[in-house]
DNA sequence: GACTTCTGCTCCTTGGCCCCC
DNA sequence: CGGGGGCCAAGGAGCAGAAGT
């Protein structure tokens, strides 16, 4: 291929393409890059000639310096080996790779003040868009979050909220209230009255909304008032959570309610590992519907989140110029062998 | 913060910070990216000043095409909502958050194919270096890719590959066949003699050797040749090809070795939608040890991969100029209740 | 004479404008 | 007159060498 593989060190750069071709660079960049104008037949074939030989890549830094514009969208989640982020991901990537744009990752790890020092450092990259999937912790620094949002967009870049949202930006609204609304009342349509809920920490967005759907809904179902336990949202502390509820002594046809499929998929294995028959024995339901989810048994009673679906929807939203919120997804209420009933 | 918030449409440059803090544009670059060359504490001190109130930020795009080399490593994967990759990325990020580096990321959606695209259109970042961690097709467009790999390497990228070597490249390496091997001896002891393979498409390395092992090491054990189907590389295709083999007719005792955890645990999935009881009526083994494999039911047999681990080898190995192959890393076989013995 | 600061050039590509056929 | 090619400045930042105190 790159038979003249021009200085060692260094790509070949739209000069030595321009100068291999025997033209200009304005027509060769006119060539390379679909500009508006037209170049004869002859020389484009010339360039592009000249580009295949010397294994010419245009250097997308350079672009973005000169056209102002940079095209990269940026991801924030807590951890992408999350299955929970991992399906959002998959469907911002791929949306990206349609409208021809490159996806950088950045995770928080699950410490929302990271959140802010992320946005400051990938906003060096002026990217057209920033997706804030990880979320957030309402007690962090608002402040400085806000004003780090409102700098990404004075340079043009949108800020895209997923779930919770945030003053002045776009935000793909799910209903985690709704949702875990539904849950409850028709949990508590099933005969369950006491209920443990496994929530994030206090102030978590996400969290709270569902916490406060589920307290409501299974009140109106004719349940009580939930116990609350509280840790991260991941598979271990909802593990280490349902272990510790256990030692504490939980009563059979007690329902719990992890806050998100992992922690309840944790809690599952921490009532299976303590003896107890999941399911049967104590209840457990989980939000989110993330695909492992299909493959544990007793099948895990959820609600469901079109992940990818919205992952790809928060890139359309980072970056159409005339994009408009569309409806909340609806959420629907999937009841598997996890909660039978009593 | 942002009190003078510049030009709007625009972020503050260097240029607008040097002329906030009055002092030139090299003294303003030296103290904000920490040159060798030093600055009077006194001029510093103006500086950082100035930038943290016009909340500047350098141009990362503006910084690789001056210094000739970006912050920046990108990482090919099949599917980061696949937990094997989700796991990978999650070391890979981790380690790249420590070394200052941004991660950048793409599917190749399980099309050996386009993984030249990838490699190609992800040069044109000038990434310090490229993390190949989608098994490679061996009848891929393999000069292609060498090609695009030389291109890289050229302009001083470092390729990593993980798992299946490729010429003139990092890699790190984990021992597919040795690993397959002992899985498969392991299993034959268990009292196994009869077993069928959920392949990949054939040609891809990563299949290819983990069969070879596991056919090598089942037959030491005294099991026999076993049958092979493929399928991709992922849970649903594990799904369906054990539903296919399930209507053909599967002897109880049958040994089913999913050539990955996904693929392992769409067979269980599909055993348990079929009836069977997996686990003691047909056995199931996978490889990699996802972290889902700890909460389904029957416990997954499975060989160890220090997943997070490797993704972190493979960004040191990108970035680090004197890198040296670390040692393979050795796999355990962990077995479990999927595989009870005869 | 020893530092530190400043000037000027360079990186790679795009886009406006001029000019020629 | 119009289609199409070429020249040149801009865009944000780094680095080497010259100049300042």
């Amino acid at each position: 291929m790159t038979d003249t593989p021009a200085r060692i060190g260094t790509a070949p750069t739209l000069h030595d393409v321009a100068r291999e071709a025997g033209v200009s660079l304005a027509t060769a960049s006119r060539v390379l890059n679909g500009s508006t104008r037209k170049v004869a037949e002859a020389y484009r074939e010339r360039v592009q000639t000249a580009a295949d030989r010397l294994g010419y890549t245009a250097n997308v830094s350079a672009q973005a310096i000169a056209r102002g514009t940079s095209a990269t969208v940026a991801l924030i989640v807590a951890d992408i080996a999350d299955p929970y982020f991992g399906q959002i991901a998959s469907g911002v990537a791929h949306a990206a790779e349609e409208a021809g744009l490159i996806v950088t990752v950045a995770m928080t790890e699950r410490d929302p003040r990271r959140e802010v020092a992320l946005v400051r450092a990938l906003r060096g990259q002026r990217p057209r868009g920033i997706v804030l999937a990880a979320s957030r912790d309402a007690s962090g620094d608002a402040d400085a979050l806000t004003a780090e949002i409102a700098a990404v967009q004075s340079t043009g870049g949108r800020v895209v909220t997923l779930g919770s949202a945030l003053p002045g930006t776009r935000v793909i609204a799910y209903g985690n209230e709704a949702g875990a609304h539904e849950l409850g009342e028709r949990l508590a349509g099933l005969g369950y009255r006491s209920s443990v809920v496994l929530a994030g920490p206090e102030g978590l967005r996400t969290s709270d909304d569902r916490l406060a759907g589920f307290t409501a809904g299974f009140a109106a179902g004719g349940g009580s008032a939930p116990r609350v336990e509280r840790g991260q949202i991941s598979r271990d502390d909802g593990f280490a959570s349902m272990t510790r509820l256990l030692q504490e002594g939980v009563d059979p046809g007690t329902l719990v309610f992890g806050i998100s499929d992992v922690v309840a998929i944790g809690a599952l294995s921490a009532l299976r590992d303590a003896g107890r028959q999941p399911g049967r024995d104590i209840a457990v339901a989980g939000f989110d519907d993330i695909a492992t989810g299909r493959d544990i048994t007793p099948g895990l009673t959820t609600v469901r989140l079109p992940l990818e679906e919205l992952g790809a929807q928060a890139l359309h939203a980072a970056v159409d110029p005339d994009w408009t919120a569309p409806a909340p997804v609806d959420l629907d209420v999937l009841i598997r062998e996890s909660t039978p009933g009593l």
